[in-house]
DNA sequence: TAAACATATGAGCATATATTCATATATAGT
DNA sequence: ACTATATATGAATATATGCTCATATGTTTA
């Protein structure tokens, strides 16, 4: 049995740090906000682009964005009336690809 | 800019997969859960154990437990009136190791 | 058998969440 | 200036979630 990887890897976590890992996963925790991030993987997209393609309300992608933007997951640009989405966090890829090989088996 | 991993490594992701991808970070999406997890990835525990290390109740520690079994990510051992959780995923520390990586900047 | 202990679970409640709808703001084109 | 387009956001609502409390079930010990 694992001795805890977690101690080895440095200090405790602390019960404010369970919260941010919780915070971190919660991003990950709903199907409309996991498909952003996957389309935003393949690149940046504006905001009705990735509505469409969701198939989904202008209105309910842009409330999920600002969720996204405030945990530091997305970063926007603005290039006119359009607004430019793209994912602005290195770990992102690695959180969501250790996840998609558990659900494929 | 990447062109996208997952199609990279495999066939596209449906929209129920994408429910069984939010469905497990859900899981992680939680403190006390979190903090289940990280105590049994050091080893196998019961119930009150866990209850008493995270100074929280029997039963709401029973309730999360429930969950995590019914994502099978713990298993559980009856021993007398004892009943022994450890996890059950060879994939969970590895998505965690990430998020704590994270976590840690 | 009775009492103590360990766990599971249903009901209830307070809070959080995801979406819709309406609307505000800003930019571009006519 | 007017209209169309793109985005953001507050309010409202329906649903989900996490915990407590009470209690049921099962096990060990006196």
């Amino acid at each position: 049995m694992n001795e805890g990887y977690v101690k080895k890897s440095g200090e405790e976590l602390s019960i404010d740090d369970f919260a941010k890992l919780a915070e971190l996963y919660k991003n990950f925790s709903d199907p409309t906000r996991l498909r952003i991030i996957i389309e935003l993987a393949s690149g940046a997209l504006c905001v009705q682009r990735i509505a469409r393609r969701l198939g989904m309300s202008q209105s309910a992608i842009s409330h999920q964005l600002r969720v996204l933007r405030g945990a530091r997951l997305v970063k926007h640009e603005k290039e006119g009336k359009k607004v430019t989405y793209s994912l602005d966090d290195e770990h992102v890829e690695d959180i969501l690809k250790v996840g998609i090989e558990h659900v494929r088996h």
